[in-house]
RNA sequence: CCGGGCUUAGCGAAGUUUGGUAUCGCGCUUGGUUUGGGACCAAGAGACCGUGGGUUCAAGUCCCGCAGCCCGGACCA
């Protein structure tokens, strides 16, 4: 059964998730390591992930009115510390370019951590009038933090995100544009990723530095732990103060605008492999899988198995599918196995049984079930597979977010559940920094955020048992 | 950044204790037979043993530094 074959040279999650993380990583030919700690190389199937996430989530943007446009990737020192909570968050991770040729520079360069700093400095030159906002840009690009531990996809020393940044008239429209992105960020994690997603608010902790407030989506992994997929900031006009921005309003008053930024990065692709994979490896979701439909000939030697096989294939590319045919002297069993480590959604088989028949087989990729369909049937089939198999992952995963939410009102509770099930823990919580960080210390879980959708779990703290309003989830993070 | 383990062909390993001709499996190349779940036979190619020093007649093996990888911890929007 295909279900139960196992590829070998993975190692099974169970016996170790890290292990099988860094295997699939490397077996689907994702990534390659660089001779730098952190740095890594995208391969081809790796990159063409990315590629495919760019390409849908950048018509979301524009769909909202975004614009692209690229900044430098050096930023001067100077420029750096206009903002005081931003420069202390990101200092002890930057890099610095201090030689120019062989000349030292009289002021050093930081290599970009992120880019508020050089998007404030253009604002403050642009922006002039009501009339120049909203001022919605993003970039995609490369970004440098100096991070201590590394891991493929998860934690990178230089890894490609996009980063939006805005500048509204009104506190009340950048809030709203703000929560407008985190849930773009939201849905295109359901719809396309098929990951579902925990929307909320982070504490003051867990915040961007120099924010006012950070909301995020939070994803839970095959293994429990919590991935944060991708956040949204509301500044305030903090930064619009530090870099003197101003706009002359509707009643000829020169004042600051409120500015918002939002993020998402190639951790993304490390949550759908810790999402959805498997142990015959790597799952990917049908909208971004970089070869959606792979057509096996069997027995491709016999009269016409290859042509009929051709033949599929070009008809699903006519019909606007990412297709490969894999006509190679590779056996059936081998090319099978190999798909299945690469995650392609949807699998056609094609013999000379088949064709002799008028059909051909299509078997997927996240549970294995096979489906046999005429031949003239095969564009709407594919469709309707194809859909399934997002629908299948989907729902897999919320079940796996929904059982293992587990709920406590006391840390000792906390921790008990943490160690036994894993996932998150929702509790009551005062507000108080004290708290969160007993909650690390005892039950070794972080803040994962504030949902949007309360629950009325009691009336106190389960820290500190002091009187709570706010439900918070906890959890391990990656 | 702290502690532990590791680095030998594209991949996975043996060889290191006791210094003395670099070994095995997979993969790769060529030819042939195969092909409905990782096929088989035959003949080949492929390694400055992570890197820089040192000890020695002689270093994959012993000593010192550095880099990278893995596992914990700390740190990390």
């Amino acid at each position: 059964m295909a279900k139960e074959k196992k590829v070998e040279q993975i190692t099974d999650m169970e016996v170790d998730f890290a292990q099988w993380f860094t295997d699939v990583c490397k077996k689907a030919q994702l990534i390659d390591y660089s001779s730098i700690k952190g740095v890594f190389v995208y391969r081809p199937y790796g990159y063409a992930i990315w590629e495919n996430i760019q390409n849908i989530m950048d018509k979301e943007f524009k769909k909202v009115g975004v614009e692209n446009v690229y900044m430098p990737m050096l930023i001067p020192e100077s420029l750096l510390q206009k903002e005081k909570d931003h420069v202390e968050g990101f200092a002890p991770e930057c890099a610095w370019v201090t030689m120019g040729g062989s000349e030292k520079l009289e002021e050093r360069y930081c290599i970009r951590p992120t880019s508020e700093t050089l998007f404030c400095e253009h604002f403050a030159q642009v922006i002039q009038s009501h009339r120049d906002l909203p001022m919605k840009y993003n970039q995609w690009c490369s970004v440098l933090r100096w991070e201590k531990t590394s891991r493929p996809f998860l934690r990178h020393r230089e890894f490609l995100w996009q980063e939006g940044h805005t500048m509204h008239a009104t506190a009340e429209e950048a809030k709203a544009f703000t929560e407008q992105m985190l849930n773009i960020y939201a849905d295109f994690c359901e719809n396309v990723l098929a990951m579902p997603v925990t929307r909320g608010q982070k504490t003051d902790k867990e915040k961007f530095n120099g924010a006012e407030a950070t909301y995020t989506i939070e994803c839970m992994m095959h293994d429990r732990k919590a991935l944060q997929a991708g956040t949204s900031h509301y500044f305030g006009d903090g930064f619009a103060k530090a870099f003197d921005i101003t706009f002359t309003d509707k009643n000829n008053q020169r004042v600051n605008p409120h500015q918002t930024s939002w993020g998402v990065s190639t951790r993304l692709i490390g949550g759908i492999i810790m999402t959805h994979g498997d142990n015959n490896g790597l799952v990917l979701p049908p909208k971004v899988a970089p070869i959606q439909v792979v057509v096996l000939p069997v027995a491709q030697h016999k009269p016409g198995v290859l042509e009929g096989a051709e033949n599929l294939k070009n008809r699903l590319i006519a019909a606007g599918y990412r297709v490969k045919m894999d006509d190679s002297d590779n056996s059936m069993g081998w090319k099978c196995a190999e798909y299945e480590m690469k995650g392609v959604p949807l699998r056609v088989e094609c013999g000379p049984r088949d064709l002799e028949n008028g059909q051909c087989v299509l078997v997927r990729r996240n549970d294995g079930v096979k489906t046999v369909v005429k031949l003239e049937e095969l564009e709407s089939a594919v469709a309707q597979q194809l859909e399934l198999v997002h629908q299948g992952m989907y729902d897999r995963a919320k079940k796996n977010l929904e059982e293992h939410i587990y709920e406590a009102h006391s840390l000792e509770e906390a921790k008990q559940l943490q160690e036994t099930n894993g996932g998150f823990v929702k509790t009551m919580w005062c507000g108080d920094l004290e708290c969160e960080l007993k909650m690390k210390e005892v039950a070794g879980m972080s803040s994962r955020c504030i949902p949007f959708a309360q629950e009325h779990l009691g009336d106190t703290c389960a820290c500190c048992g002091k009187p709570a309003s706010k439900m918070i989830y906890w959890g391990v993070a990656y």
